[in-house]
DNA sequence: AATGAATGAGGATTCATTCAT
DNA sequence: TATGAATGAATCCTCATTCAT
């Protein structure tokens, strides 16, 4: 029994492995530039060990992208737990999600990839529907908190919380995008850095209800 | 000489043929996924003609860029000019933007992915260089009018001009993202139509100078 | 013009070359043991230029079938229409079987193949079902001859046409196969060519009707 | 030592299930069709473990070969024991190997296989030579029938005896084949099962002394 | 003896690019 | 200039066989 599970456990780290190393390349050549035998030599195994872990090129991937998805998903929980106040738990949640996004790039832009019209084409549509219905659900998520912020009369009445979340992960998309870039050349990283907090301030700002702030 | 000038006409034609050809294509499926007979078929020529008029598959891609980048600036600067007022211009830039990207969307897909890590990998240092450098002519003169918001006293004292800008940017670049997928999935299209305008509002909402309202 | 057909000519050669390539490879290895290399390298072209002229290794066998099919179909009919008196029609049809097949050693094996069970696994059931077709309808064709030999009192009246021309089809099947034989070990030639009127004879004999004769 | 036989036979009991698994695959899907993977898993052990009992793929196909060679000669002996009278015992002869073919699809596809030219190339000549030296004993013992059958007067003093057992044995071979096909097309299977007796019938009537009848 | 993970040669197919016409 | 046939490197995937456990 302990030979067994030695080989289990051995089998599983190369399992490991070869996720690493596909989700290094896919991150940085995308689904189609990357080769099943750059994965197999960057993982130091042969190309056909690869099929005896995933039965083929994208369900590699569809394994690198729902383990990643549910990272995220884990660590956008936390943040959100771990806060203080309505407020705080939006600005962490956004703030989670770019640390998080900065601190697994591969993993970031994976999923991004999946999001994008011209790599969804190489993949199954129910590859593309499982990611998305998650993404929905951290949406619906994140709303939640937004229609607890307008109700308890913080964010201003006529804010739409679906459409708040949306635009907040749209825009924490964007900068994350810029900030992977290996030469960003239209900006430098502190003033990324300082963008990421000041930007969920706009918006937080911009969303507030201002008559009652007033008075 | 009147011959000589017919001939070149015609030859301008069919280049232009095969760059719309492969706009439309390379914005579709993709560099990859997009092939040089599919991109001459649709041309209404034969693959070896593409071969004639540009070196190589990438050389096609380039340059598709690089007219579709000029197409952007020229938009934006017109945008700039025919709002009045600070606000407005500002807005007027930013919806110039998005609407430009989703009345083209090729070109809109083919500069983000330029943008891409993954994508870059395939260009020369030199065009990379070259598009970055008018995205970032862009944000400067966007930054142009957010300094003049801010001396006016319109935005708050302690905005960085050109930090807001790149937001601005990252924003509007995120929901055309969102916009231009086929099937979207997390969101419809009347939610999104009504986040372009929404989504400017709330960040010069955000970045308004609220003292000087409140007075 | 003359340009043209010069180049379709080309082309059209090409073609046949690779047909006879395969017909011979096929016919020797089977399908599945044959490649498209060997093809290739066999009919004096590159891999690639096998899928000008056939889009998948099926397709090239499935033409080569069709045409075999009816090289088959044309001889027997010959045959069937050079013969005087419905016995020597019965008889050169089923001579003119053997012949062709020995004549054509590749085109039998390969319609062989199409019709055992471990080599329809590979093939469409649209293949199998055009090839099975076509063989049904030279049944048919046969039956009618038997048909009217028995309405003459030729044959006996008990005689089912069909079945007889189906055992007909199976013998002289069998012992095409072993004349293919490069070493057929059981039997020397000259007795096989002997067989192959005597096979016929033996049949027709067994079917006629003693009674009418013994009148 | 009965522990050492238990393990023997254990062991003997394996490299059965292997070759009746083998026997299954590779008549239904041919030998390059059928993968050691499948054996193993139907024979219910694992892959490495048929390498402790055939040397290689081929190995263990040539050893059905010459199980299923042998069961046939048996088979055979048998019927030309049990029946009465020469006539039948032709007819006996023939129709066992028919039915014993129908019974044993699998070793009959395994020999045929055998027998064709394409798949002679994976054997050794050693073991064609054998398969091949059964058969003809078979076809002599046949013949040694009809030769009795000639001398009695009951077949035609012309008759050659090993030609005609060679004809049956083609003719059952021809009718065996179709018979085999999962979907015939061209004869339903009521036809062919009366076909079985009334092709040996027609060839016997037809090898007939008439003369001798006559009278 | 049995296992099953690992290997890597081999096969079908695609496609950017070349070049003879 | 325009064509499109030809090329062959590159890609995904399979499977017989080996070997450490």
């Amino acid at each position: 029994m302990d030979k067994i599970s030695r080989r289990e456990r051995k089998k599983l780290e190369r399992r490991e492995a070869i996720m690493r190393a596909a989700e290094e390349l896919f991150s940085r050549h995308g689904y189609r530039e990357t080769t099943m035998l750059e994965i197999a030599e960057r993982a130091g195994t042969a190309k056909g060990t690869l099929y005896l872990h995933f039965k083929s090129k994208e369900e590699l991937y569809l394994t690198i992208c729902v383990k990643g998805v549910a990272g995220f998903g884990e660590t956008l929980e936390r943040a959100r737990e771990s806060a203080d106040g309505l407020e705080e738990k939006i600005k962490a949640v956004y703030l989670a999600y770019i640390r998080h996004s900065l601190r697994e790039p591969s993993v970031f832009r994976v999923l991004r990839d999946t999001f994008l019209e011209n790599v969804r084409q190489n993949l199954s549509p129910d590859t593309v529907r499982q990611v998305s219905g998650i993404i929905r659900n951290w949406l619906e998520n994140e709303s939640q908190l937004v229609r607890e912020g307008v109700e308890s009369g913080l964010l201003r009445p006529t804010l739409d919380p679906y459409r708040f979340s949306l635009l907040a992960w749209r825009t924490a998309t964007g900068l994350v995008e810029l900030a992977l870039l290996e030469d960003p050349m239209v900006v430098d990283s502190t003033q990324l850095n300082v963008l990421f907090e000041e930007s969920i301030d706009l918006l937080l700002q911009g969303a507030k209800n201002h008559r009652s702030e007033e008075v």
